[in-house]
DNA sequence: GGGAGATAATTAACATGTTAAGTGAATTCG
DNA sequence: CGAATTCACTTAACATGTTAATTATCTCCC
């Protein structure tokens, strides 16, 4: 008997109320299941190095913009405060970052990237540009670029929706 | 011989103050953005309910098949084993979910919503089928099939590659 | 029958997601 | 000035993601 992957229910005779939309079609699943396939690629390799999905967000981002403060290091990295604030706490304790309170506001502090955390850099990007690389050969750089433009508008299409609770950043 | 849009380290030695927009761009961070977005849009309407994101999908998994073992659950509901078994235990002494050790194999347990359940999903059907309506009011009821069709194929043809640990299911 | 292995589910341990509350510093405005 | 407010960041509390180890059961095969 072969498996099903795809179809979790396709005779289920019972519990019927509103035929809701198949949720395994839904777009937060479809979503959901492509970035794990594309996760599952990484993991591995970033696991090698001792790194989580998440802090290799975090050197990467750093190592392209010198340093940042915690709140725009967290719009970079799509990462919430509080996540980012164990991290950060976690790659200091590794020398992987620094840190120190900016001079003209104290309550900001700059991160950057340590000499260690470039060198750590360094011994992983070849393998994961050698993965991102395998992943564009094998569904195709042009669709690649297509997905990446719809799925950018999806998010902008969105965007304006949560925008009720934002100040219009008029001057 | 295109130029990598990811590349994260080339020869930076002191990165000014440039945004890194090639990180951003990348697959993962489109996906997790894209799904994020779509998220914030469900998250309000399920959290009035007291329901979690995950929670949701096991109720709606389990509304379809009537009952089910853990691990068809799991790949139906796309979670991993550790957390389904702890959401299950809350989603159990909460009553919105029945289980029962199968007979035949003790080591199985079959797990079916119960009737608080499928109240409870009732009374948050509307709301999650008008939302998930807006979303594709907002982004094209075509261009979103085009997106999932998309995202599928990636799916697919990532799934090949972690198939060598994995047992050839047909002898 | 019984032991070696396989399997289903859970538990453990650590890391992150998510929301709310807290802390200390800066800004506003009386 | 100085109290109220805002701001940047952290901590807290709970839920899930992720991998490894455990437990209990089952299957196979001698």
């Amino acid at each position: 008997m072969a498996k099903r992957p795809t179809d979790p229910n396709a005779s289920a005779p019972a519990a019927r109320q509103v035929p809701m939309r198949d949720f395994s079609r839904s777009l937060p699943m479809s979503l959901l299941r492509a970035r794990e396939a594309v996760m599952r690629q990484f993991r591995p390799a970033l696991r090698e190095h001792g790194l989580t999905e998440q802090q290799w967000r975090i050197l990467r981002a750093l190592a392209a913009i010198e340093a940042a403060e915690v709140t725009e290091l967290a719009r970079t990295a799509f990462l919430l405060g509080p996540s980012l604030s164990r991290i950060l706490r976690d790659l200091e304790a590794r020398n992987l970052i620094e840190r120190k309170t900016a001079k003209a506001d104290q309550r900001r502090s700059m991160v950057s990237i340590s000499k260690e955390g470039v060198k750590l850099m360094a011994s992983v990007a070849p393998s994961s540009e050698a993965i991102y690389a395998e992943i564009t050969r094998r569904f195709g750089a042009r669709k690649l670029v297509e997905l990446q433009e719809m799925l950018g508008q999806l998010e902008v299409c969105l965007a304006s929706v949560d925008a009720r609770d934002e100040i219009t950043d008029d001057a």
